[in-house]
DNA sequence: TATGAATGAGGATTCATTCAT
DNA sequence: CATGAATGAATCCTCATTCAT
C-alpha cells in the first residue's frame, strides 16, 4: 500500500535527522526528498523541532513499551538482563535512524521538549538500572559499580545503530545473542539465562519493531 | 599564564560544537565565545570547516600517538588490551568534548575532509583489531565474532564522553580500571593484566592529556 | 436570531482590521475568527482586499446617507453643523472598529479601489464644507481659514473612535451634545441651534446605526 | 553634509512606516529605501520592531522635552494651553511621518514595548490634563466634562499630520495660531494669551524641530 | 456548502564569508 | 592585528489564494 504524505514527510525527516543532523536538515531538504512544497510541509507537521520531538517520542514510546511488555513474563535477572539487551540491540539495528535521532539531538531540543523526552529516556534506564539492582541483590550479577556498569552495557548496546548494517554478514537474531553473551560476562554472570526470555523479547521486537522473529 | 587567542578560539569551538553541535553553532557564537569580533576570527582560522578538521586530526592523532607510544613497552594480549581501555577512557573522560566532536560530528565534513579523518579512525581501530586478534590466535580471548566484539568495545568506552563528569563520585583511574575489567571479562579472559600495562597507559596519558597520573 | 455566516465573516474582518491593520490580519486570523476553514472564506469574499473595500463601502455609504437625511430637515446652519457633529461622532461611538478602518486603512487599499473610496469620502467632507460656507455666508459661523476649520473639526470628531468607550461614564447623547457644543464655540457661534437638529439626527443615527434613540 | 546609514535607514523606516503602515512595510523595501541590501539594515537596527519603538520613543521624548521647556516660562493657563496647540501642531506638521507612526502602529508593538510607549504618551497627555484643569480651577476656561475636552483637544490637533502639507497655502505659523485660536475657542476662553507663550512655543519648536521660527 | 491539500511568493532574520580601513 | 561594514544565499516559516473533492 502507498504511504500517506504524513508518513513520507516523518521518513524522511528521520533519515536526514540521522545522516546530517538536525541542524544539518534544511527545510527544503525535507520537501525534496518528501517530494513536497516546503510550504506544504507544513500542513503535516507543527515546527522542524515538532517533528523532531515527535520522531523521539514514538521511539522511545515503542522502547518502553516493549521493555515493559517482554519483562512481564521473565522473573530471573540473567534473563530480564538478556531480554533487554536483545531488545534494544535489536531496536537499534531494526531502527538505526530513529534511535540514532534520539540518541545525537537531545541537544537540539528547546527547553521545555527537551524535559519531556530526557524524562522518557531515564524512565527507560531506570528499568535497566532496577534489573541490575536486583541481580546484584541475587547474587547473580557482580558489579561493584552498577551505575558505570549500567552505563557501559547502554552505551555499548546502542552504538549498534552507528555501524550495523542489515547487509552486513551477521543476521541481527545471531548478534543480539552475541550481545547478550558480551552484557552477561560483564557481569560475571556464569548462569546462561533461560531461552525463553531471549525468545519472548524478539516476539516482542517482531510485534514492535517489525523485525523478523 | 595567559591563552592565545588562537587557542581560545579553537577552545570555543570544542565546547561549541560539542554541546551544540557544528552546524547548530553559528560564528558569531563563537566570536562571542572567544571574545573576538567575527571578522578576526579569520585570521585564526581558515573555514569553520577547517577549524572542525583540526580540532578532529589533533583529538585522533592524539589518540594514535598514545596508543602506539603504550603499546611499545606491552606485550601480552591482556595487557595490551587493559591499556588501550585505559587510555581511551581516559581520554574521552579528559577530554569529552573533543571526542563528542570526533564521534558525532563526522558527517559534517566534506567529502575529502571525511576521507582523512576516516582514515585516521581507521588506523586507531585497527590497533583494537589488532590486539583482538593477537589474544584470540593467543588463546587468552574468547570472541567468536571479533569484529561485533571490537565495535562492541569501542562504543561502551566512547560512550565514556557522553556521561562522565569529573564533579561525580568516581576518580578517572578507577573508572578505567572499571572499564579494562569489563573489557577483559567481555573477551573471557581469566587472567588479570600485570599492572605494568594500566601504569604505563597511565603515564602516557598523563603526559598526551594532562590527567593526573 | 443566530448570524449568517457572511456577517460572522464581516464581523471579524471589521474587529481584525480595526485591532491589528490590514497588513496584520492574516486570512488564517480571520477564519479562526469567523470560526470557518480558510477555504472556506472565499465563498463569502472575494479577495482580502474585497472584504476591506466593503467595509469601507458601507461604512461611508451610512454615513452619506445619514447626513442626507438628517440635513433634508434642517435649515439653519448652526443646526445643520450640529447635527453633523452629532451624527458623526455617534456613528464614530457606535462603531468605533468600522470607522477605525475607514480612517487609517485608506492606505492599504489599491488604486482604483482608493479612488472610489477617496471620492466617496470627499462626498462628505463635502457636505461639511458646504455647511460651514453657508453658515459664514450667513454671518453666524466666523472660520477665517474655513478648510482648516473643517479638518479640525472632522479629525476632533473622527477621533472619538479612537478612544470613546461604551462603557465610560458618559452617555453617548451627552457626548455629542458635548461636541456640538465645541463645535459651535469653534466656530464663534453664539446661537444654541433649535433643538430640533440634533433631535433629528439622533433619530437618522438610531434608524443607521440602531444607537439608542 | 552627507548622512549616515543609520540615518538613512531611519529616514527611509519613516517615511514608509507612515505612508505604508508597519506590517505593509517589508524588509525589503526598507533596505531598497535605505539603498542597501536587507542583509545590511541589520547592522543598523535591531529587529523591526526595534527600529520602530526606535522612532516612536524618538518623537515622544522630542514632543514631551519640547512641552517641559515651554511651560516653563510660562504661567497664565492660556498661555499654557496656547504653547501647547502650538507645539503640538507644529510637530505634527513638521514631522507628519514620525507622527503619523506614534499615532497609528501603537498596536503594531510587542505588549512590552507597547507599555513603554503608551506610558510615554500618558505622560504627555497628562501635561495637557494639567494645564486644562488649572485652566477651570482659575476660572479661564469653561470644561463641563474635562477628560472629553482634553481627548477632542488632542485629536484635533494631531490631526494635522493627517492633512498638512508644507506646499500647502497655509504658513505654519499661522495654522499654529489658528488652532490656538480653535483650542481656547473650545474652552470659552475669552482672554487672549499674552504673545509670549505662543512665541516661546515656536522658540522651542525652532529647537527641537528645526522648525522656521 | 464546506474543506483538506497544495503551492509560489514572500515574510523577517541569520548565515559564513570578504574586504577596506 | 583587528574590526565595522557589507552582502548573496540561505534560514524557518507564513502569506493569500486555488482547486479537487
Amino acid at each position: 500500500m502507498a504511504l500517506t504524505t504524513e508518513q513520507r514527510v516523518r521518513r524522511a525527516a528521520v533519515k536526514l535527522f540521522a545522516t546530517k543532523g538536525f541542524h544539518g536538515t534544511g527545510i527544503r531538504d525535507l520537501a525534496q526528498s518528501a517530494k513536497i512544497s516546503s510550504a506544504s510541509l507544513y500542513h503535516y507537521m507543527g515546527t522542524k523541532e515538532d517533528l523532531l520531538v515527535g520522531i523521539m517520542r514514538e521511539c522511545l514510546d515503542r522502547l518502553l513499551l516493549a521493555a515493559r511488555q517482554t519483562l512481564e513474563t521473565v522473573d530471573d535477572p540473567a534473563g530480564a538482563l538478556s531480554a533487554l539487551v536483545t531488545l534494544h540491540v535489536m531496536a537499534h539495528a531494526a531502527q538505526p535512524d530513529e534511535t540514532r535521532v534520539v540518541d545525537h539531538e537531545v541537544g537540539a531540543l528547546s527547553r521545555s521538549a527537551r524535559r519531556d523526552i530526557v524524562a522518557l529516556r531515564d524512565e527507560y534506564e531506570a528499568i535497566w538500572a532496577d534489573t541490575i539492582a536486583a541481580g546484584v541483590a541475587a547474587g547473580v550479577f557482580d558489579a561493584p559499580d552498577p551505575a558505570v556498569t549500567r552505563l557501559a552495557l547502554l552505551e555499548m548496546c546502542t552504538g549498534v545503530a552507528r555501524w550495523y548494517s542489515p547487509r552486513g554478514p551477521l543476521p541481527l537474531d545471531r548478534l543480539a545473542a552475541r550481545y547478550a553473551q558480551l552484557a552477561l560476562r560483564m557481569l560475571d554472570c556464569p548462569a546462561s539465562p533461560g531461552a525463553g526470555a531471549a525468545e519472548r523479547a524478539r516476539e516482542v521486537a517482531a510485534r514492535v519493531w517489525r523485525t523478523r522473529p
